[in-house]
DNA sequence: CGTAAGATTGAGTCCGATCAAGGCGAGTGG
DNA sequence: CCACTCGCCTTGATCGGACTCAATCTTACG
């Protein structure tokens, strides 16, 4: 586990790199500042520190106080939390997405940690700034009430998935509604490691293994990093897919 | 189960009580309502239909349009959700609580279910009428936002306390917790049937059973309604809370 | 009292975790 | 180019937690 201390980090940004043209404009697609002035957001931005970071570093913690707003342009991240001797996944981070903004809207401590996965570049805004700025942002703080409750909504439907259903189930319907995000309605492309995905759908690798063999049954079948369903509507009748939990939003 | 058709209740509710002293008192101590202006406040209530419901009265079913945000006034009501056969309790509100903001303010359906399970006095305040104060209230958006943080990060810890937790060690955290909060440091009284604690805490009532008599081990005496402590220190050894899921905040 | 609902206890089963061993594959160094 | 090696994935065996079904006990209440 490669922890690593985020103030010399930041001390050491002189790497603090250039936004690229068509970063900004992904970073203004992102709901959080959906509509927002190009004051403010133009602001945020140039308060924040964009820099990269190799896969496998630890960027927050949980328990540490909530000091910088996380927005992920590039790459995927982790966020996980443990207690005791125990760990799990929460959910994974893709560009353009913000992370623990609840945390830094209340001024509080972080619930979970996040660590990346892939290199990733990752623009850090300043808690204080995105505070001040959603108090004089009408629109700002719209955006953040819809963020949040979005966010809110989601966890919600992360407890429904793992308290109403099996492993094998989970995956089942994780295929289903990948396959239609990827486009690819008879198949998934695995963008990450079945470890990773193992822990993301709260099992066990060999679990993993286990439940993707019995949906063979159901016409699904792995070659390497490939997955096929033969038929979608035969896979569905077993994983009974649910607008209330997978729902994308 | 006894489905209720919430249009024919409100037709029918010229029982739109008035309410007393004490009961706007507790209103305004709702965190929602912290620091808005009186007006809004006032008009809020007073758009509100406040009224009694019978124990076991379902209010809201997962998948109805949010039309009313709900405020527990008195009783306990119980937030569940299904998918196919299988069904889970999600929370219980007690006074003064509200519930199912996010999907008020987002104009969407509810992703859970609520139901009574004592007699309780619910507040209803049409989700149109707290959008539009919430546009021109700024202290009521602010208050909403923490609001909304705070919710997300009980969901949050409930999703933690769901998957890094057996269900004697859900137990015995929320035993050490009750009998603190219920001021009553070497013993909790259940104020509500063990069939709902059991669905609270995610397991079955038979789960429940044998998890209290292993608790024995650790100090634990359950006699009627009573549950006597005899060693926190000792029961939080096997507990081991933790306040990134057991916090109040 | 008698009944019914809730609570407990026991037996059997399923789901998922753990432990241990073996296979596959990508990257490295000879 | 091949052999080695190190991760990762898979497979098997076992174990523990949790659910189900069924029977009994307790309690509240008519």
């Amino acid at each position: 586990m490669t922890f690593v201390n985020r103030r010399v980090i930041l001390i050491s940004a002189k790497g603090r790199g250039l936004i690229r043209a068509e970063e900004i404009t992904a970073l203004r697609g992102l709901r959080l500042f959906d509509g927002i002035a190009e004051a403010t957001f133009a602001d945020l931005v140039a308060a924040g520190y964009l820099q990269f970071f190799p896969p496998g570093v630890t960027l927050i913690r949980e328990r540490d106080p909530a000091d910088f707003l996380h927005v992920v342009v590039e790459g995927t991240v982790e966020l996980y939390a443990g207690s005791g001797e125990r760990e799990t996944t929460m959910e994974l981070i893709r560009p353009v997405g913000a992370f623990i903004l609840a945390a830094v809207l209340s001024d509080q401590i972080y619930l979970q940690s996040a660590r990346t996965l892939t290199r990733a570049r990752i623009l850090m805004i300043p808690a204080e700034r995105v505070r001040r700025w959603m108090a004089q942002d009408a629109a700002f703080m719209r955006a953040i009430v819809a963020e949040l409750a979005r966010g809110y909504r989601q966890a919600i439907k992360a407890l429904k998935n793992q308290k109403l259903r099996t492993g094998a189930e989970r995956l089942a319907n994780w295929l289903i509604t990948q396959s239609a995000e990827q486009g690819t309605p008879g198949q998934v492309n695995l963008d990450i490691e079945k470890r990773v995905l193992a822990a993301r759908l709260g099992m066990t690798p060999e679990n993993l293994s286990r439940a993707l063999a019995s949906l063979a049954n159901h016409g699904v079948h792995t070659r390497g990093t490939l997955i096929e369903i033969k038929d979608v509507g035969a896979l569905g009748g077993f994983a009974k897919p649910d607008p209330l939990i997978d729902g994308p939003e």
